[in-house]
RNA sequence: GCGCCCAUAGCUUAACGGAUAGAGCAAGUGAAUUCUAAUCACUAGGUUGGGGGUUCGAAUCCCUCUGGGCGCGCCA
């Protein structure tokens, strides 16, 4: 791959010439006229080369192109000469080095998405190591709404990018079925039942009338606290189907109940481990910690009972000890106190904190009528993730939630659902993938017996493809360390953009030629493999026909 | 009062500290002898909430103000 070995030559040069060793990052500049591949490298040398100051980033850049032209070698050299594969580099806005790669080289390397097919994008890079991603853990006291659905794709698509980089990967999710939170829910049913008058702090809304029909259950001989796990155990399986219904499936789910069993071993290994102290008769986490100083957390309770931070710290510790390398929790934005607390409690267990990475998101906002509903289960006026899920499609809810970096406020006007759906850029990327997979259709008909040149490629509008097919497998090799993965719609929208235009200027089975024809079926080809992996790793299908 | 997050075009939003802030929707003008018009080309739309600072370079980092979301010890 010739970017590859511009990057290689760099990194040779940089230490021929004596500069510090930096991470050098080359991209595909937006503005085709700074080139195929772009990078700052000496700008960013010039910074820490305080030593030598006298030289301006463009003395740096020219040094180090002058430099990269002598290195020799023609088969990784970056020499101008005929068989290189540069077409000539240039220094741009102060200190950029851009290169200009000639476009038939640039082809040659589309071979590479051909040979590895459905594994373009994939690497064994964390091979041998171990991810633990857990998401949506709803509340099991009421259906799953619109604003927490978000973290299910979210989730969803974090542990599939770290899986196709070689992670042995663990989907879960707690189900928090105990605690107060419980008895309120049954005490609610009961009170649903007997007819007596609902009083504040109770839930409301309609499925609690559902739930009341669907189980009978017989107030007189059971407490608030079975009828609400009788409650709870049905929203827990009704959560489950709907998440199934987002394409999401767990290999394991973590009830809180068993979780609690573990709580007093934890509380005495937090007592040796001198965080725990014992005030107003219960016993709370206390670190050593600055910050923490004035958030000290029950676990607990002066009735001899554990809370739910007891069980998350119970749970993290079961997660850290199965030898996970990194742990995903993703959360809504309403747990980010919990965390710190969370991770003291890590840290006070001698466990490594760093291995764990929190990915907060912002609830998602419904408009209605430009007012913004505010969601609550226990007023019971929120939006199921179910209603917009079979509004708007499987494929269409993922894209949308995905399309959006989570710290994100997204306001979703539910007025223009249906219209929203159509008009939803997944049905662009999904369209150019059909689109894709009928010229291959038609094109496995015609006769070739010529043998495909790719180096015929050399249409801006296809070097502008290529060049972005080349760039995904670092894009997921990115996602896996940044965990930003709503970038992969980005790219599969790009991508989408970009066939689209290659198909408006280059025939493909009408072409001049029949090398040709060959040529840019491969070109194809090779966006439809890009393609399907990256709306395989959304969760999004790729229809063959629309 | 303290803490976390957000503010970019009429709307929803993108942009490892990089070059002329990029899309989609909505608005306007065009494209059918053509591999799928769920497409393409073009037009219009921006002092990146205000003000300071750091930097060769700031939507991005720091300070501050304004406006919104979320949270703050026996809930989960």
């Amino acid at each position: 791959m010739i970017k590859q070995q511009i990057l290689e030559n760099l990194k040779k040069v940089i230490k021929d010439l004596n500069f510090p060793p930096t991470d050098i990052v080359l991209s595909i500049p937006q503005n085709p006229t700074f080139g195929d591949y772009s990078t700052n490298l000496a700008l960013q040398l010039a910074k820490l080369n305080s030593r030598n100051r006298r030289h301006s980033s463009l003395d740096i850049a020219n040094e180090i192109i002058e430099r990269l032209q002598g290195t020799g070698d023609p088969s990784t050299s970056l020499g101008t000469g005929s068989g290189q594969y540069l077409e000539r580099v240039e220094t741009a806005g102060g200190g950029f080095i851009n290169f200009f790669i000639k476009p038939e080289n640039l082809a040659n390397d589309l071979q590479e998405v051909l040979d590895r097919e459905e594994n373009y994008g994939k690497s064994d890079f964390y091979k041998g190591k171990k991810a633990r991603v857990e998401y949506i853990s709803a509340n099991p006291t009421g259906p799953l709404h619109i604003g927490n659905a978000r973290g299910g794709p979210l989730g969803d698509v974090i542990a599939n990018v770290l899986a196709a980089q070689g992670y042995e990967v663990l989907r879960e999710y707690l189900d928090n079925n105990v605690g107060e939170q419980v008895k309120a829910l049954g005490a609610t049913i009961r009170a649903k039942i007997t007819g007596n008058l609902l009083q504040d702090n109770q839930y409301q809304g309609e499925y609690i009338d559902e739930l009341v029909s669907k189980l009978e259950i017989d107030t007189e001989s059971k407490s608030d606290e079975e009828i609400g796990q009788l409650a709870v155990e049905e929203l827990f399986e009704e959560i489950m189907a709907d998440a199934h219904a987002m394409g999401i499936k767990f290999d394991l789910v973590v009830h809180e109940s068993d979780l609690r069993k573990e709580a007093p071993r934890i509380v005495e290994e937090l007592k040796k481990s001198g965080v725990v102290k014992e005030k107003e008769g219960a016993l709370w986490l206390a670190p050593n910690d600055q910050f923490l100083k004035d958030r000290e957390t029950v676990i607990q309770k002066s009735d001899g009972s554990y809370t739910y931070f007891t069980s998350d710290i119970v749970y993290h510790q079961d997660k850290f000890k199965s030898g996970a390398d990194l742990i995903i929790d993703v959360f809504g934005s309403n747990h980010h106190g919990h965390i710190p607390r969370l991770q003291a409690a890590i840290q006070a267990l001698s466990f490594d904190p760093k291995k764990l990475k929190v990915v907060l998101y912002q609830y998602v906002r419904v408009k209605r009528y430009n007012d913004i509903v505010k969601m609550s289960k226990r007023a019971g006026n929120f939006i199921t993730a179910r209603e917009v899920l079979d509004e708007v499609g499987v494929d269409a809810f993922r894209f949308y939630l995905l399309r959006f970096a989570p710290q994100t406020h997204i306001d979703f006007d539910l007025e223009l659902l249906k219209e929203h759906s159509s008009k939803n850029p997944v049905f662009y990327v999904q369209y150019a993938h059909a689109r894709m997979s009928n010229i291959l259709v038609k094109g496995d008909q015609i006769n070739r017996a010529d043998k495909g040149n790719l180096g015929l490629l050399i249409h801006p509008m296809e070097t502008a493809l290529i060049k972005h097919l080349l760039a995904f497998p670092d894009l997921v090799e990115e996602l896996a360390g940044n965990l930003q993965v709503h970038q992969l719609t980005e790219y599969s929208i790009t991508l989408a953009d970009l066939f689209h235009k290659f198909y408006e200027s280059c025939p493909v089975l009408k072409a001049e030629s029949k090398k040709l024809t060959k040529a840019r079926l491969a070109l194809v080809k090779g966006s439809k493999i890009t393609l399907a992996s990256s709306l395989k790793l959304l969760g999004v299908s790729a229809p063959d026909k629309m």
